[in-house]
DNA sequence: TTGCCTGTAATGTGGTATATTACAGGCAGG
DNA sequence: CCTGCCTGTAATATACCACATTACAGGCAA
């Protein structure tokens, strides 16, 4: 199992506003364009930063834009904003633990709150990383390779 | 998505075998019985745990039994024995970033080492929580309900 | 008012997780 | 020795989900 490419695909997407943002009108065809996949794919994913106050869009000549400085954009909040993980949690339990063994029983109670453990240490060290590191690392790497 | 359930049929089965391994023979229809899935799951998980030195397996009076004690099988060990996550990593990265554009150029080598960096996070959280703990929790649970 | 752009629905498709059946091989215990 | 349960594993079915694709309605801008 993996998190869904919409997580990547929505950094992907917020650092070409960033980077383009300020000389180009950025549309789903152009994000869609450098991304590599189905533009509907990208305005669904448009959609759900939208809703996360990430960005905001219009069709007027600025078209897409970023309403934060890239530092105050983590990997989290798009991880939230795209539904990366849905609500059951990271980890799919078993269904049908049988409540006639002692074990059966008390499983899920027994891990539940270790397995949220995990997930929020993954989250809070999403929380750790901005898309102003992500655009560092491109402006380092375009630097070195021209 | 999700991490696949087997991970979490791997710590139930562990925990069954701790549980009934010194009275009962331990089968993998007891221990499905218990999970609630297909004996043959039960049997492929089983494999794993066997490869992974978690567990011997032998048809006669012991069944399956650990090799360790529960305070020494983390849950990163029954994470990694049964492949929850596959080689691509926890992430799924879009697989055709456009090579013609600055930022899909260098996407990967932007966000690679901080995915990494999330999922070790989570992975070494799992290696703080053991089966120990697990069976902790199923006791006081058992003491509490009878 | 014309044209691009977004939003969204409907449908296709491939991959993957789990279930299920079937059967070969092996060790155990009588 | 041989019978029977148990493991190991292959083959197949099914259901679900991610992503692709087409299509179209509505809106804002020039």
């Amino acid at each position: 199992m993996q998190i869904s490419s919409k997580f990547t695909i929505g950094v992907h997407l917020l650092a070409v506003i960033e980077y383009l943002g300020e000389d180009e009108k950025v549309t789903s065809n152009v994000l869609a364009g450098s991304i590599g996949v189905n533009p509907v794919i990208v305005r669904n994913v448009m959609g759900n930063l939208k809703e996360a106050g990430l960005i905001s869009i219009s069709q007027g000549k600025s078209g897409i834009s970023l309403t934060k400085t890239p530092e105050r954009i983590t990997f989290y909040d798009v991880y939230k904003a795209v539904d990366s993980v849905n609500d059951g949690g990271l980890f799919h339990f078993h269904e049908n633990p049988n409540p006639e063994c002692p074990i059966g029983r008390n499983i899920h109670k027994a891990m539940d709150s270790k397995l949220d453990r995990v997930q929020k240490c993954m989250e809070d060290e999403m929380k750790q990383i901005t898309l102003a590191d992500v655009m560092a690392d491109i402006q380092s790497e375009l630097k070195k390779s021209g």
